[in-house]
RNA sequence: GAGGAUGUAGCUCAGAUGGUGGUAGCGUCAGGUUGUGGCCCUGAAGGUCGUGGGUUCGAGUCCCAUCAUUCUCCCCA
């Protein structure tokens, strides 16, 4: 037998009622921010992922799915993110000449060669926002309210917003310098790998997990002591727009994210007892990422939702039970004569936009009626064939187990 | 990439210290007399005990390998 691949997953009709459920909150919320669906393709040209996500980045070096194209023209890469897809998209097609700012929203599959892992796998699916042209901080609180809306209309509860910022070009350097001095003078005492990321990293150390670590991280300079004047206002700003907003938060300097192209604004909702990925939603500003994909100057923000991340949470919480569609009638036949009107009729039920299903089993009235039972029926329409002879056949309540005699020709359901 | 855990029917699982024909429940299918569901009862189908070696008179049960799944580190959604 060959097996689906490691990491990916198969999502049988009873879960995609749940995603597709999941998706329609996400759309109309991104509709009513004013975002516009994009779709971009599924695999890009590799040099787009190393210059977007960043070239020294994890994802970039040891994760992507990347390939040489057949005629060996080219190397090409299924999206690991599709924030570099979007821009890529809209400088492409010279999108920023149009009125800014500008708003896009994204549902779909990424790719990842990781080690699965509850909440990780190596194809997920993401709901996405990018907004473009505004450097102001109410641009910053349009991305977390719209993340918070989608999250809490899908019933969240216990998901905490976590903020930070992590300074522009012309801070950062300078609050890099500060937290290696800090961390080069207890460095024997840090993990093996954040020594490592101490070269490599530096603002990584603050997210270690290693007891050592969270305790030197702890007394860490903080990414919010360093900012130039510029960076600090934009997140005091952004901060008390949430407090006016009414959305929870808490300012956490431990958030710094992966993925090269974010710079003040970086933000995360997180999800308690999921396991290790607890993160169900991250995002932050990232104002460099247009013009070093070759587009004009246009700041940025948004954010990624992992939908799975999501589904978790929800099965954990309880609300992500879902009812299956259930039929409104089941027309058990007897004979051949009577499938062929039960046939004909739940084609004209169809059509008038009602769920109706008849025997395609040539079964037994008795084995009938427990399927209709079964799949949830409303109404069982029982023809034989004394009912094909006298025109009447029997309707029966599958609820309150009752019987009427109903016309076959023009029937009707109840109501 | 590195650790730990697990791997018996579609699903959830029994199978003490290795020993006569592999459980059970759910699900599926068929019945419980004459054309009728949900409860109950009966029966049937369905398993290379993940795979391959090894130890042994004998292994689902022990050992090794391998594959798969899962959790964690790492990283991120």
């Amino acid at each position: 037998m060959i097996q689906k691949i490691k990491g990916t997953m198969d999502i049988l009709p009873a879960e995609a009622v749940l995603f597709r459920d999941i998706e329609a909150v996400m759309r109309e919320q991104a509709a009513l921010y004013g975002y516009g669906e994009i779709r971009t393709p599924t695999f890009e040209n590799t040099e787009l992922f190393v210059r977007g996500v960043g070239e020294g980045t994890d994802v970039v070096q040891k994760e992507m799915y990347t390939f040489v194209d057949r005629d060996e023209s080219r190397s090409i890469t299924l999206r690991p993110e599709i924030t570099a897809p979007v821009v890529r998209a809209l400088v492409e097609h010279g999108c920023f000449a149009e009125p800014l700012p500008q708003k896009y929203y994204y549902i779909g599959s990424c790719f990842r060669h990781e080690a699965p892992q509850a909440g990780r796998s190596r194809e997920f699916f993401q709901f996405g926002t990018e907004l473009f042209g505004s450097a102001a901080p109410e641009a910053d609180a349009t991305a977390i309210a719209l993340g918070h809306a989608v999250l809490s209309r899908l019933g969240l509860r216990d998901v905490t917003l976590h903020i930070n910022s992590i300074g522009c070009p012309s801070c950062r350097p300078a609050y890099r310098r500060a937290l290696v001095d800090y961390f080069l003078a207890h460095e024997a005492k840090l993990c093996e790998s954040c020594q490592k990321r101490l070269q490599s990293n530096p603002l990584r150390l603050l997210d270690c997990k290693n007891a050592a670590c969270v305790a030197l991280a702890a007394q860490a300079p903080r990414t919010t002591d360093c900012l130039c004047a510029g960076c600090a206002e934009h997140h005091a700003t952004l901060g008390q727009l949430l407090t006016e907003m009414e959305i929870p938060y808490t300012r956490d300097p431990h958030i710094v994210r992966g993925l090269d192209y974010y710079t003040k604004t970086v933000f995360e909702f997180i999800a308690e007892g999921i396991g290790a990925q607890s993160t169900v939603c991250g995002g932050g500003r990232y104002d460099g990422l247009v013009a070093s994909l070759g587009g004009p100057e246009v700041p940025g923000v948004g954010f990624a939702m992992g939908l799975t991340r999501v589904i978790l949470a929800m099965r954990q919480q309880g609300i992500a039970d879902r009812a299956q569609p259930a039929p409104a009638l089941y027309i058990a036949a007897l004979g051949d004569p009577a499938r062929h009107k039960g046939a004909a009729i739940v084609e004209r039920l169809r059509r008038q936009g009602y769920y109706a299903e008849c025997d395609l089993m040539a079964r037994s009235l008795k084995a009938q009626m427990k399927y209709a039972n079964k799949i949830g029926a409303r109404y069982t329409l029982i023809v034989g064939e004394r009912e094909i002879e006298t025109g009447q056949a029997q309707l029966r309540d599958m609820v309150n187990s009752t019987q009427t005699a109903v016309a076959l020709d023009r029937f009707t359901l109840p109501e």
